[in-house]
RNA sequence: GGCGCAUUGGUGUAAUUGGUUAACACGCCGCCCUCUCAAGGCGGAAAGUACGGGUUCGAUCCCCGUAUGCGCUGCCA
């Protein structure tokens, strides 16, 4: 810590240590043996001797004012009345309560906000994930999700209130820094992803093929036809977290279908042939695919085989999508269209 | 080292001025739905409130100590 020695000297020793041009900095003269107390509205009372306070350099010796004195005297020019800032400048307050009472200018409101937290509870760090939230919204959380989740971070409405989606207009009305909670939170990344999920789902269509065509374009799926974007983001939109994971779900309406070795056995049984084979007949009897007439055209199939369950699925979801999992055969295939249908499952059976 | 701030399930939080079976959400597990995977519905496990002392008829809540974590301790902000 820093001696004080600058305050004992003499006026003649400051004369002469300035004629002789020697660098200088202007300092704090912090009062000796003081409680500086203040009311933080957060954390309520906060006590700091001065003792324990350096005199703080004001004005560096390129004659610059450092962060305290300019940040004071912004303030109160700009006539602050609340400084709201993370936990780390708490000890700093006594050095500008000094400063503003140096002035004779009245010292705004203070409330110091807890630090968010990796989960190993230290300060949150680059090293163990994204920090910018430009990282975030790159990745397609949506900036409501965003917002909510982090005012929800140390912060809560209240006994009486169960709800944890809030609009940021409902968030202005409840929020006061009252309610505010002074331990560090640990950032759960699973629960952000949780909530983005809701708005997601929350979002019309239309503006969510919007939003994640960027993405799909990226993954280069042509987007040109906007009937069937719409139709793919319906689907989707139940399956992904963040915008980033659209092109991972959307893959299997737009690219070519590659049946895997070990589903060529499945797909080339007699019984996954007879359902194929019945189906296209169907289908060419078929005006238009919609979700229910598809899944009925597979019951009329079962009818007519006694094939059912899943040795009736899972050969035409392997012929549509090349996948075991996915949504529902009806939306799929009503996704896709019916001429697409009909080439996919013929593409099939030349091979 | 000194000073400051904090401490409720794995995580985020709740619990009128001390009196609840300590509540909700995420996550996890199970069941239902179902061709599958999600979504959705239902249910379950999970903290006795960091630890130790007080004060009190009674402490998550008040006081003290310890531990742990974080922050500050710059001519950085």
């Amino acid at each position: 810590m820093y001696d004080r020695r600058a305050r004992y000297l003499s006026e003649d020793e400051v004369k002469s240590k300035l004629e002789s041009g020697i660098p200088y900095v202007i300092r704090l003269k912090v009062p000796l043996n003081e409680e500086i107390k203040f009311n933080d509205i957060i954390r309520g009372t906060v006590k700091i001797d001065t003792n324990h306070i350096d005199d703080q350099i004001l004005l560096k010796s390129d004659g610059f004012p450092t962060y305290h004195l300019a940040n004071v005297i912004d303030d109160h020019l700009m006539e602050i009345t609340h400084i709201i800032r993370g936990e780390e400048w708490i000890t700093s307050v006594p050095k500008h309560i000094l400063i503003y009472r140096a002035f004779g200018w009245e010292v705004p409101k203070m409330a110091h906000v807890p630090l968010i937290l990796n989960p190993d509870k230290t300060k949150l760090s680059k090293r163990q994930g994204d920090v910018a939230t430009e990282d975030y919204l790159k990745k397609g959380y949506l900036p409501e999700a965003l917002v909510n989740y982090m005012a929800l971070l140390g912060w809560n409405p209240g006994e009486g209130e169960k709800r944890e989606i809030f609009s940021l207009d409902e968030l202005i009305k409840l929020f006061t820094l009252e309610r505010v909670n002074s331990s560090g939170a640990v950032f759960n990344i699973e629960k952000l992803n949780w909530m983005n999920s809701e708005y997601i789902k929350k979002t019309d269509n239309e503006k969510l093929a919007e939003m994640i065509s960027p993405y799909l374009i990226k993954a280069r799926f042509d987007v040109s036809d906007k009937n069937k974007l719409f139709r793919v983001t319906y689907v989707i939109k139940n399956y992904i977290e963040k915008l980033d994971e659209a092109p991972e779900y959307a893959r299997i309406f737009y690219e070519e279908v590659k049946i895997k070795d070990e589903h060529l056995e499945i797909i080339n049984n007699s019984s996954s042939r007879t359902v194929l084979s019945e189906l296209s007949i169907l289908l060419n009897e078929t005006y238009e695919i919609t979700e229910t007439n598809f899944k009925l055209l597979l019951t009329e199939i079962c009818d007519k085989t006694g094939i059912r369950g899943k040795s009736l699925f899972m050969p035409v979801r392997l012929a549509l999508t090349g996948e075991e999992h996915g949504p529902e055969l009806g939306t799929i295939a009503y996704v896709l269209g019916k001429e697409e249908v009909i080439r996919r499952i013929k593409k099939l059976n030349i091979q």
